[in-house]
Order: structure tokens, then sequence, then C-alpha cells
DNA sequence: ACAGAAGTTTAGCCCGTGCTACAATTTGGT
DNA sequence: ACCAAATTGTAGCACGGGCTAAACTTCTGT
């Protein structure tokens, strides 16, 4: 063992990160076009990742076999129970990540960018303290 | 068009990060290993990324044809002119971010993951604001 | 009711990153 | 100089997520 001691850590946590990623912001995009137009269609998320139909409806099925998505062929996409908890915790981490930049001074459009890329690799610890600090500076 | 307006562009980006995230991670621990051992082999960068050398040999193949890293077979790994100007960037970026992170209280463990995991996306904007941030409440 | 539009699925391709198993090369010790 | 260990390279697999093309289902308007 040289001086380098725990680097990989960081590493293995960012890649299992990497793998629920794409998981967290299905299922904040569904709640999201839910909450807007009543039902989700594959059209819509497709539309909103920028990505093919035919890409949405991979990850779509795999969030299904995986628990978080319910939908039935041609049909419109629901969240199930644990997909509706997971977006919630979602939608409040990215409220607090977007707000904490937004009372640093950063603009809009650059603070959506950011916290889009940011939000999945805050941990709880660090989440609380950008809220404290975003709520202290009104 | 519904209410929904620019929600991909971010996504656009996200992705877009991801491409160049395992370049930055790479050069970044190419310069570190470096200055601590003089040279870099690839059994160093395997343990580095908690991967196996195959995935770290396949990898820094394709940044030595991106012009990133250049070695030749069965030698150390070296950088590139461009590839120390990209490595002292993110070293920069992540001494900034995790120095943040600090400052805001969180441990030092903690702070290392995040920091880890959120500088690939923190814009130059951003950055410069944790930057002052960090500075003034030393 | 039915044709065309809209939406969805399937087939099949690419690339990046992970792996194991095995081959080849370099290095070190006797 | 040579064998063994360490290191590096290659073959071939898996999976996620990107795409186009083409088939299929559903919806809609006349």
């Amino acid at each position: 063992m040289t001086g380098s001691s725990n680097k990989a850590e960081p590493h293995r946590r960012t890649r299992r990160d990497h793998a629920t990623e794409t998981a967290e912001d299905y299922v904040e995009a569904v709640a999201e076009i839910i909450s807007e137009r009543e039902t989700c269609r594959l059209v819509d998320l497709a539309k909103y990742f920028a990505v093919s139909h035919v890409t949405a409806n991979r990850i779509v099925a795999r969030l299904q076999k995986e628990g978080l998505l319910q939908t039935e062929p041609y049909q419109p996409i629901e969240l199930t129970p644990q997909g509706k908890r997971l977006a919630d915790r979602c939608r409040q981490r990215h409220e607090i990540v977007y707000r904490f930049l937004l009372s640093l001074g950063i603009d809009k459009k650059t603070a959506a960018i950011d916290a889009e890329g940011i939000e999945h690799h805050v941990s709880p610890k660090t989440l609380r303290k950008l809220e404290q600090w975003a709520k202290q500076s009104k």
C-alpha cells in the first residue's frame, strides 16, 4: 500500500450512482409530466429527455421491471408507489440544489443545468447543509 | 408545445458531460499518480479506480487516441500537453468543490465522495461562486 | 366505418465500460 | 542466463443507453 489509500471508494460510489441516475431522472420526469398533463406517454418522455422514443421505451421497460413504473402495452405510464416515493425524494433534492444555486447568485438557466448534473451526487448530509444555507441567506 | 419548454437541454448537456467525465477522471489520476510515484502504470490506474486492468487499458487506449495520454506497449503512461492542461483544470476545480464542501461543515470523507461526483457538473460560473464563498467563510 | 395520423413496439445496429480467462512481455532473483 | 512473478495485452462475454427502420396498435376525423 502506498500513499494513495482510499481513492477507489469515491469512484466506486460514483459508478453505482450512475446506475440509478437514469431511474431518478425518469421517475421525476414521469411525476412532473403527469402533474402537468394528466397522463404521461412515451412521446412525452422522449421529448423531455431529447432521446428517441425507442430509447425511452427501453428505459421505461427496465424501470417497470425494477418496480418503479407501471404501464401496459400502448398505454400511458404510471408511477408505482415505490416510484412515487423516489420521485418525491428526487424532486425535493432537486429543488434544494436549484434554490441553493440561485441563492449563490447563479442565473436561472445555469442553475437549472448545474442542478440537473449535480443533484444525483449530493449526499443527504451535504443536502441538509445546502438547505440550511439557502434558507439563511434569504 | 405545452408548458414544459426547455427541459431537454439540461439532459443533453448531462449526457455530453458523461462522455468526458471518464477522461477527466483519468487524466487527473495519471497526474496525481505521476506526482506521487514518478511513473504511472496500468495497475496503478486499475487500483485507483477499483476496476480491472483490462478496463483501465481500454480507457487509456481511447484517451491516447483522443490525444490526452501517451504510452507505448508495456510502458508507463504519460500525459500529453493537452492532457496536462486538462488535468490541471480538473485538479483546480476538484479542489474548489472539495474545499467548498468542507467550508459547509461536511466531514472529509463525505466531502471527498460528493466532490468526486459533483465536480464534473459544475459550470465555470458556479465554480467561481463556490470559490468566493469558500474563501470568504474562512 | 375506415383510412391516415399518431403513438408504440420490435429488430438490429453502435459505442462505452464492466468482467474473466488466457496469451504475451517485461522484470527480478538466483 | 533463465525461471517465475508481475505487468500488460487480447479475445470474448454482459449490460446500459444511443440510434434508424419497419411493423404494429390506437386514435381521430370525415
